[in-house]
DNA sequence: AGTTTTTTCGCCCATATGGGTGAAATCGGA
DNA sequence: TCCGATTTCACCCATATGGGCGAAAAAACT
């Protein structure tokens, strides 16, 4: 397991260290630690790691926050806030550059290994999903009648552009046989071609 | 601003109590608190909440892990887990099942809440951003020879699963027409049918 | 004004798809 | 072991779609 890169962006050293020491006891590796936005930046700039503890309430021209905007902007990052505050307004400014996670002072080691953690795992998860697949259960669960195994899996197949004949090929089984598995799905969704069955797929996937 | 409803899924009263506290004390309205599955299933189900806050180890057949996975497949829901386990194994159990935070005991309260507020506007931004209808200059960007006006058009017409006949009819024109705008469209989307042109388009909006 | 691009329309043909009927083989649960 | 659901396959027909060729009108650009 390779080690992943974290940068620390907290303007007190005693924390900063104490983060640190908690990263590197585990399968982390602190990539730096920047106590301000210039060093901030240019950290992410040359030497990019692959995720960002960050506190909001740094000694510097711009805060945590605008920091994040900026990963947001230029990177593709899964980043968590560290910090002491959690007054409503903070939160709220938070919230619009979507933090992977917020710990709040005094933190538990633990909840911070582990909230970044997930945070790289669904941060990763979501890029290589940029093709929504479609989900067996998603569909059915809208449909009056579900479709059976077969029937979904030529409605995956048609909705990834496949013809007919390609799909034939790809399940083993002759044209006429797919044939029958459509007309019964296109039933059960309500389609009347390959086309509106990839729309009827796109809008049931995506409640 | 309406409160919003938050499932308790923790097995000791005393704590479930403990959170329910935290979270009645800020903007959150506690739905329930169930002590096993059987329960948190029954919530879910007849008092769907907004957010759900789940211990990984309960004390009944399916644990808390097993249960996000069904919030998953049965709902739309934003949730975090609470629990005193942060192993390896059980993280990596976790990952799987992408929950929005993941929070070690003992638990600092404001981290707590934040994390909640952050999971659920994170849940409801990344709702909204679905489903992106078919952007001209986006499309366009990544082509080599740029679709023109009409070309473009009837694109997003069978993007939304129309036929050529209703194409020609919705834009004024002969269905002869329409065929040669989408003759032409294929040749630059490299698309020989309405499908593998839905599929097209669909893969050159998301990048 | 002249040129290019875009939009419009027609015809023809081959293939793909949608829709109907019938039926055998397989599988899983009652 | 029997029954229903599922999966498999065949044949037929009407329509939709893809693709080739040609061409005129309109719009845009120079």
């Amino acid at each position: 397991m390779s080690e992943l890169k974290v940068l620390i962006i907290e303007d007190e050293p005693v924390i900063a260290e104490n983060i640190s020491m908690y990263l590197n006891n585990a399968d982390f590796k602190v990539s730096g630690i920047a106590y301000d936005d210039e060093e901030a930046i240019n950290q992410l700039r040359n030497n990019t790691p692959d995720a960002v503890i960050l506190d909001i309430n740094l000694d510097s021209a711009i805060d945590g926050i605008q920091i994040a905007d900026f990963i947001n902007k230029n990177f593709q990052l899964p980043f968590l806030f560290l910090t002491s505050y959690s007054d409503k307004e903070t939160l709220q400014r938070a919230k619009v550059v979507e933090p992977s996670g917020y710990i709040v002072k005094p933190f538990n080691g633990q909840t911070l290994l582990a909230s970044l953690e997930i945070a790289i795992s669904n941060f990763a998860n979501r890029s290589n999903r940029q093709v929504p697949e479609l989900n067996f259960e998603k569909i059915n669960k809208h449909l009056r009648t579900p479709l059976t195994d077969r029937e979904f899996k030529v409605l995956q197949l048609i909705y990834r552009g496949k013809t007919n004949n390609q799909i034939a090929e790809e399940l083993f089984v002759t044209i006429n046989t797919v044939k029958v598995h459509i007309r019964n799905a296109y039933l059960k969704l309500d389609a009347t071609s390959h086309s509106t069955a990839i729309v009827r797929a796109r809008e049931l996937m995506q409640r």
